[in-house]
DNA sequence: ACCTGAACACCGTTCAAGT
DNA sequence: ACCTGAACACCGTTCAAGT
């Protein structure tokens, strides 16, 4: 007994991170749960360390949420930047917003991250800047590309967000299932009083079946109308 | 002392609340500092009551979060129906696109619950129909139409969620100044290798000066024209 | 029918201390 | 330079009990 107590009797005590481990892990429980699944306590047990080690590389929980938000916006900037230069700019652009949403959709908690500071989020700014410097090819003022620009992530994000408000639990599990779940809300919507709801009834057959992504491609394509009629191209 | 013991000395014991009280009283809390404030023991205080008691009328705080955002919607709702009936069904859409955005600048929080759950939120719904009734009056399919609603609805709350980003508490206190935010973020832009960012050169001084709702403007301006090329009006 | 206090099982964050 | 356990001040939610 004696001479093996004064020390471990082996694997190293201290645990040992790194920014990169971190931001992987917590993206890892963002994945499986979203915002509500990130907690210090999970994410330092997922390590093998203590809570507060984390705080070595992060000031606090909503940093180190921009700082994993960026840390996948990292893939998406490279796919972005492979895919662009073709012929027609707008044609660029709709290639990008759609990898944009694509990342999204399998990463919902993203929505509410993306571009919330820069400073943190270099790619992020990257990201943005790909996309405007797409606009720089198209016969607009300053102050127009700028509202092109932006118009185009409110696009992608804000259908994103729309789509990924997280679906109650009984989809997510695969016990009811997407199809279902629609078709709940639609019967609902053909109870609704067709003199008061007109509009409602006359989508509620597209909606029974939609796809989210033709929703969104329909959306991005108004908006990109609308830029090729303003740009005069 | 005695006859006084058995009894409170004077005014009511036990605190009565309503579902409006209780609504009134978290919409306030939203206000004053979004989300984070709305807690139900400062709601209960508020209400001069205890915390549990808010269970009676409400199953979680989801449900209190969708019930105050369609408690707010029903002003919105009655000022966009106010505003219909134009000759231009795009001026309508428009507008209301607009009153809808103005709520929504007021109260940032609204953002992130609008339209999430149509079944508590029935001025959500009502609200989600005038739009589309407006695109009844254009020649377009039932899916356009679906498409064409929830395309203005995600321009507005894209836009408003991107904005209402809590700014930084320095700004919300008044101590720097909007001004002077968007001119540290220009700065720190302008420091940026012209080479490689050549878009945020570009619109540096754009977003310096920039007003938020001309932002906002001017995307719904590129999804109604898009709208208006489809329908051919 | 409606309200209550107290408890439960969590959170993010801090800190003095270790290696 | 990096990690740790324990504590602090909160949360939302439940429950048995009161009126």
């Amino acid at each position: 007994m004696a001479g093996t107590r004064s020390r471990p009797p082996e694997g190293r005590r201290r645990a040992s991170h790194s920014m990169e481990a971190v931001l992987t892990e917590a993206v890892a429980l963002l994945d499986e749960a979203g915002e509500p699944a990130l907690t210090f306590r999970a994410l330092a047990s997922r390590l093998g360390g203590g809570v507060a080690s984390i705080y070595w590389y992060v000031a606090s929980k909503d940093e180190l949420l921009d700082r994993a938000t960026d840390h996948v916006l990292g893939g998406v900037l490279t796919a972005i930047e492979s895919q662009t230069g073709s012929d027609d700019p707008i044609d660029d652009l709709r290639v990008m917003a759609v990898t944009l949403f694509d990342a999204i959709v399998v990463r919902p908690w993203l929505a509410a991250y993306f571009m919330r500071n820069t400073d943190l989020q270099g790619n992020s700014l990257r990201l943005y800047e790909q996309l405007g410097q797409q606009t720089l090819r198209l016969d607009l003022t300053p102050r127009q590309r700028f509202h092109a620009a932006s118009a185009i992530i409110s696009v992608v994000v804000g259908t994103a967000a729309d789509l990924g408000q997280e679906p109650p639990p009984e989809v997510l599990d695969g016990t009811v299932g997407r199809d279902e779940y629609l078709g709940q809300w639609a019967e609902r919507w053909r109870r609704l009083d067709p003199e008061e709801f007109p509009f409602m009834h006359e989508i509620v057959d597209e909606f029974e079946g939609h796809d989210d992504k033709d929703q969104f491609l329909a959306g991005l394509e108004l908006t990109l109308a609308g830029l090729r009629l303003q740009a005069g191209a």
